[in-house]
RNA sequence: GGGCCCGUAGCUCAGCCAGGUGGAGCGCCCGGCUGAUAACCGGGAGGUCGCGGGUUCAAAUCCCGCCGGGCCCA
């Protein structure tokens, strides 16, 4: 049809991508595939984990997870399935509003509501919002991401939280969501619950004391508790003991005080007590149940209700020995441990006696109306006052504070909106179960995590995020809203859209009581959007007729997700349709910098992915950070970038070479292909087209199992190792033969059908790169092909072709040449200088018959006469032996005696070299055992021989005969005038078929050695005529014409090159 | 404090599941090549395989305990 391509110039990633970019564009490439696509059966259900836009510009992180993604979605859109590729975006949630409220400079919740305004506030969240999300995919794009970007799910959108809203109402058909009391951190000063993330930590100065609680029916026992926070005492719930730990009864003065055994020294040191007496130890558990008294009874009335709690309960989670007494005094309305232990035990009565300034309400009693951190000097001297306080200091800790206002936070317990998912434990971990987790070890993580499941609380008392769908009267009936169209069904209409502000102005009529409802002001954790992203990024769940419809074949995020998304999809997936949501969770690692550490523009090591596009382009970062194991965490730097970089180079030169011959030699690969040429293949072409076909085995099975990385090393050997050092290595003698003869064509059929299978798989990795190659390079040749690599059909191998001990034999070859190269280097013979003989040492037969069946091509590669193979006996040049034991055959054996044989062994190895190759053994004695050593269970190994350079292999060694007859002197002489006058004809940049003329003086000693290679010299350099001189002649002037004094050996050669015009 | 992951050459990492006496790339040093050429190739130096125990004839590899880093949780 046409001849191949060529491909010119560096590897400048800039070029192509930018070409390659308009290319996709113009050409509508994505959108042709995606029409392809549509006629595929194969499906394969992608969800794409949203990212969070609260900035334009991607992490490289995020750029890792994208391109991740797009490799295994390219890698399956090239095995024939039609693939969801539609990307996501997490829109909701405080740091949107936090940015938000950066940029208009509100300080509050009534900064929002009053200033503002809450529709304003959340048109500028929205704008915020689909500007960075317009940003990103820029980015994305860039990177080469082929994703649906014009079509993407976007959690803001009315649809999507309707679809939310299906969910909710739901969870409250089935009894999972009530309204209960949660602990939450809470600002006084700005009179708000805070998130986790608007909490900063600062060292602060508390009091520490140290308090007695005494054990009822008992005169003077008392259970010692430790506190930093003494105003949480008049809430004081219950003591929490840790069941394995030692505790002590100790007496001091006439009290007896009960703690841990191992607080015991630092407590007591602390309290400045040295007089005491340890009167029992025992263990932990044997507290449980144990009553106390509350100190505070009389003056706090909360008190009365809470004292039938007043005992000592099990909590090993939440009690260490580091600091206090290892008796922690709970107030489960101001701890969220002390909560979870709280419900744990069923306690009904959840207290925190403080308003919403942080001020105690008369719960509190005599504290009534005092900010809290004020009524700490009061409570300290009531405790004194009653004899309760065994010690009060002054504590340096990091304390959580407003973000905002920065005042120290307080936690309280607040009513919030609980999914009790905690009933559902046990089919949650059922069904997490039935996912395949890639590595294996990422299902142990999220069981860890659904082992001490909580509950969730949903709502937010934020304005940003899908409203929770639930609406009260004034008689407290609850209507719980799944849709747009139950809005109207229950008399309110559709609102704007239905975000607040707009949904809080629905009124609906009460079913029950026929009363106006309003909604509750709370919006739902951001965690939840994403999470039911598998059903709400496609149609609203009503539509879906099977379950199995909704369910991700595939999703891919960081390991932090397992506690974030893996998990809010199950949530999901199991309360809307009974099932985990997804069938594969591959888990990647955390983008890191050079030294391991969060990359983070506060410590200055961040580099964004413009930063990565602009220096070194798409296809290097993802070359680059594809390469690493998936599942470990990477750390990213230049170097790493630069590296990948040079590999490409390596892999763009070869393209530039085969493209350069065979588009030269006019090389059509439809006439010209593998099949045409069976017969004429040579070794070297059997080989790469056995190894080629293991590589697609070993790419396709890794991309099949998720390990992108194995894939793309494999890919980086097959082309930088085996096509470009060894393969073109071996070829380009046949390549620069003129004609075309059969044995080049062979080698360019095979060449040809490597590389565009490698392309192809090389696609999904680095996408520009081999687009480019494809259309300057394939696509001239064959003008029916595909317009676009991306659509072209995975390689499948071609079994008959496979040999896989050919393959091995190779790696032998490989191997011998690089020692060959060793000995060579050792004896100072250069590569061109051909030797008389070399000689293989072994008793490895397997490396015998690999010498005698490829002695031709081992002859070439070694620049030798002869390639001769003798066991170490054999040679009498030989003076100095090498003796290895062989620890598998000897271990199994000789058992305990092995390293007494080995140390025996290896101290008298001239002694048991020589025994062994005179009398085929050598015998000793161990011990009283006597020991038969064989050649069997010993390598010897040749390491000196005399008039020979030699070098150790694995399997023995190999010597190079270094004396040199006047016919190997002549021939590397000539070799090395070739070479010169290669470089001359460079120089004068002659067309390589130009012919020439050539004059050379040698110095006289080495004329007649040169004279006998004239005819040789000429061929190889084109030359027609070629002359030697005594005398130089002067250069004449003229164009195309050089004259070079050269050394060689240390002596100087005169050459003059001209070139030659007509035949 | 708990769960999981990682720790191997100066740097980045393979090898570990299935034990047999340690590899690659980069960097460094030395050399080669010169019709892929602002490339390319070869050789060399460099390692108590985080530490300590255990199992075994034999441990980077299996087991236990520490130490350091990461993620998540508390």
């Amino acid at each position: 049809m046409g001849r191949v391509g060529v491909l010119r110039g560096q590897y400048n990633p800039h070029e192509v991508e930018s070409e390659i970019m308009k290319f996709w564009d113009s050409g509508r490439i994505y959108e042709i595939i995606k029409e392809l696509e549509s006629k595929r059966t194969k499906y394969f259900r992608f969800i794409d984990g949203p990212p969070y836009p609260s900035s334009g510009l991607p992490h490289v992180g995020t750029s890792w997870n994208k391109v991740l993604k797009d490799s295994i979605l390219r890698y399956r859109r090239l095995r024939g399935y039609r693939v969801k590729d539609q990307p996501g975006y997490d829109c909701h949630g405080l740091p949107i509003e936090v940015a938000v409220e950066k940029r208009i400079g509100t300080r509050s919740k009534k900064d929002i509501e009053e200033k503002v305004g809450v529709d304003k506030f959340i048109e500028l969240c929205k704008a915020t919002v689909l500007e960075n999300v317009k940003s990103m995919t820029y980015w994305f794009k860039s990177l080469g991401v082929f994703m649906d970007w014009d079509n993407p799910y976007l959690t803001l959108r009315d649809e999507y939280i309707e679809a939310g809203w299906w969910l909710i109402k739901k969870a409250d058909e089935e009894g999972l969501l009530v309204n209960e009391k949660r602990v939450v951190y809470w600002c006084p000063r700005c009179s708000t619950t805070l998130a986790e993330y608007e909490v900063e930590y600062k060292e602060l100065s508390d009091p520490s004391i140290y308090v007695k609680f005494r054990v009822v029916n008992s005169e003077n026992e008392y259970l010692l508790i430790w506190t930093t926070t003494p105003w949480t005492l008049p809430a004081n719930t219950f003591v929490m003991a840790h069941p394995d730990a030692t505790y002590v009864k100790v007496k001091v003065g006439n009290e007896v005080l009960i703690l841990a055994k191992d607080r015991l020294e630092a407590v007591m040191s602390e309290a400045g007590m040295s007089e005491y007496e340890v009167l029992s130890e025992f263990k932990g558990k044997e507290l449980e149940g144990m009553k106390y008294e509350h100190p505070l009874r009389e003056v706090v009335p909360v008190q009365e209700v809470l004292s039938k709690y007043h005992e000592v309960v099990l909590a090993p989670e939440f009690v260490t020995m580091t600091e206090g007494t290892g008796l922690v005094h709970a107030a489960p309305g101001h701890g969220f441990e002390d909560f979870i232990v709280a419900q744990r035990i069923e306690i009904g009565d959840i207290i925190s006696p403080i308003d919403d300034e942080g001020r105690f309400t008369k719960e509190a009693g005599k504290y009534a109306g005092k900010y809290v951190k004020d009524a700490n000097p009061d409570i300290i001297e009531d405790l004194r006052q009653a004899g309760a306080l065994l010690h009060e200091g002054i504590i340096k800790h990091r304390y959580p504070i407003c973000w905002r206002c920065k005042s120290p936070v307080v936690l309280r317990t607040r009513e919030q909106w609980v999914l009790k998912i905690t009933r559902m434990k046990k089919k949650l971990i059922e069904e997490v179960r039935k996912a395949r987790w890639v590595p294996e070890w990422a299902l142990n993580r999220i069981m860890n995590m659904l082992e001490n499941l909580q509950d969730w609380v949903l709502s937010r008392q934020r304005y940003w995020g899908t409203p929770l769908p639930i609406w009260v009267c004034p008689n407290g009936h609850r209507l719980v809203i799944g849709s747009v169209d139950e809005l109207l069904k229950y008399g309110g209409k559709k609102p704007k859209e239905l975000h607040r502000p707009w949904i809080d102005e629905v009124v609906l009529k009460c079913p029950v009581c026929g009363k106006e409802m309003k909604r509750i002001p709370d919006v739902i954790d951001v965690w939840f959007d994403s999470g039911i992203a598998f059903y709400a990024s496609e149609a609203h769940p009503g539509k879906i007729k099977n379950p199995e419809d909704v369910v991700a074949d595939f999703i891919t995020e960081g390991h932090d997700q397992t506690r974030g998304w893996f998990f809010s999809l199950l949530r999901a997936g199991v309360l809307g349709f009974g099932r985990v949501p997804y069938r594969t969770v591959l888990v990647h690692g955390f983008a890191l910098d050079e030294s391991g550490r969060e990359m983070h523009k506060s410590l200055g090591n961040y580099i964004g992915t413009d930063e990565v596009l602009a220096k070194v382009g798409s296809d290097v970062f993802r070359f680059a950070v594809l390469q690493n194991t998936v599942w470990e965490d990477l750390r990213f730097s230049w170097k790493l970038l630069e590296e990948a970089k040079r590999d490409l180079s390596v892999a763009w030169n070869v393209f530039v070479f085969a493209s350069t011959y065979m588009n030269l030699d006019g090389y059509d690969p439809t006439k010209h292909g593998i099949d045409q040429y069976l017969n004429h293949l040579r070794i070297e072409d059997r080989w790469l087209l056995s190894r080629l076909n293991t590589l697609i085995d070993e790419v396709t099975e890794a991309m099949e199992e998720y390990k992108v990385h194995d894939a793309v090393r494999a890919l980086k050997r097959f082309i930088v190792e085996d096509v470009s050092h060894w393969y073109v290595r071996l070829i380009r003698p046949r390549v620069w033969v003129e004609e075309n003869t059969p044995d080049k064509m062979a080698a360019y059929a095979t060449l040809y059908h490597a590389l565009k299978s490698w392309l192809i798989m090389a696609a999904p990795i680095i996408p520009f790169f081999t687009e480019k190659i494809y259309q300057e390079f394939i696509r001239p040749a064959t003008p029916d092909a595909p317009p676009s690599i991306h659509m072209l059909e995975w390689p499948a191998p071609r079994e008959e072709l496979t040999d896989k001990e050919l393959e091995q034999e190779m790696n032998a070859i490989r191997e011998i040449a690089e020692v060959a190269a060793a000995a060579r280097m050792k004896a100072k013979l250069k590569l061109r200088q051909p030797v008389k003989r070399v000689i293989i040492y072994t008793s490895n037969d397997n490396i015998v018959g690999i010498v005698r069946k490829h002695e031709e091509l081992l002859r070439n590669l070694l620049n030798t006469r002869e390639v001769l193979i003798k066991e170490p006996s054999e040679v009498k040049e030989v003076i100095q032996y090498k003796v290895e034991p062989k620890y598998s055959i000897l271990g199994p054996k000789y058992r305990k005696l092995t390293k007494q044989i080995v140390d025996y062994v290896l101290k008298n190895q001239a002694e048991v070299a020589k025994d062994i190759i005179t009398k085929g053994k050598h015998e000793t004695k161990i011990g009283n055992t006597t020991i038969m050593l064989t050649p069997e269970e010993l390598n010897i190994i040749p390491v000196q021989a005399t008039g020979y350079a030699v070098q150790e292999a694995s399997w023995g060694s190999l010597a190079i005969d270094t004396q040199l007859t006047e016919e190997e002197i002549a021939d590397g002489l000539a070799r090395d005038i070739i070479r010169r006058i290669q470089t001359m004809r460079k120089e004068l940049n002659l067309p390589m078929n130009a012919y020439i003329e050539v004059t050379i003086t040698p110095p006289e000693q080495h004329v007649k050695y040169i004279e006998k290679k004239l005819d040789y010299i000429a061929n190889e350099v084109r030359a027609k005529e070629i002359r030697l001189t005594k005398q130089h002649p002067a250069s004449i002037p003229r164009e195309k014409i050089l004259t070079k004094k050269w050394e060689i050996n240390g002596e100087i050669y005169t050459i003059t090159i001209t070139e030659i015009h007509g035949t």
